[in-house]
DNA sequence: ACTAACTGATACTAAATTGGTATCAGAAAT
DNA sequence: ATTTCTGATACCAATTTAGTATCAGTTAGT
């Protein structure tokens, strides 16, 4: 049961790199070297993310990509419901009429508080903070050269 | 973003079915034709829950399936573990050697606390449960025809 | 004006997964 | 012996996932 497929794992980390320079444009091709990301790939993942208003670009040479937020503002559950869809049972019921099924919807009504739950979690996690935390990471490596 | 697959939604179901005739062994056949469930499919996914343990059968005429514990010890966790793995982030990092990613490291560590979430959720959910919900449900609708 | 470095849009593809079917062998009840 | 069942396993089509390729248009620098 995979809960990130590629196209988030991706956007995320790219969206991490774009906030830790923050003013600066980089082009898809530097990303996809640094993040060690397959080009064409990103490049279709960077799209979707401007499609969607969480980086903004430029064209043309010296061009390139941007966050069009603050990263505070960009939420792992956006990311993850613009290349995944909004998190939802197998064929949700509600879509076809009422449930035929009377087991099935005591079951979706559990699932659903648990799907709750994860949508609120991932809208905690944001860009922002993730960079605070790899800052936080990175000064105790810099730091103390603990046990390794 | 699907949560559960079809093998585990049926499985579920018919785990519930069986819970609710405690006692009597049920045909794939018949459990098939109750619950709208292909035949064929049902059968594999029965034969899988019977290789773990959560599913009894006995063979030939007058055979069938039952289950094999009593349904509170029977999770949701349990069978989605069988048909869709246990909850892990988009192909783990910690089989390879370290995380080669520190951002990754970030994002996972976030994710596997959700993810233990999930499945102290799921854990929490049984199939006795369920079955209680169930009835509960259906008393109230049996009883005061409410507004529809 | 040219060219190199970019993004926009979109078509294509291989492999894996998902959902479902079919078949054959063997066990038990009648 | 025949019917009703499970055990095991092979097969299949559709979808999804991950990744590639291509061409058109934009901008900066010369």
């Amino acid at each position: 049961m995979k809960v990130l497929n590629k196209h988030t794992d991706y956007a995320v980390r790219a969206l991490i790199a774009l906030g830790m320079k923050p003013g600066s444009r980089i082009s898809a091709k530097t990303l996809s070297e640094e993040q060690g990301i397959p080009y064409q790939f990103l490049r279709r993942i960077l799209q979707e993310l401007i499609r969607n208003g969480l980086v903004s670009s430029k064209e043309g040479a010296g061009g390139g990509v941007a966050l069009a937020r603050d990263p505070d503002e960009i939420r792992v559950r956006d990311v993850i419901e613009i290349f995944q869809g909004s998190v939802q049972v197998s064929e949700c019921m509600f879509r076809k009429q009422l449930c035929s099924n009377r087991a099935n919807c005591v079951l979706r009504h559990e699932i659903m508080r648990i799907e709750r739950m994860v949508n609120d979690e991932f809208a905690k996690v944001t860009v922002g903070k993730l960079i605070a935390d790899l800052k936080r990471v990175e000064e105790a490596r810099a730091g103390v050269q603990v046990q390794e």
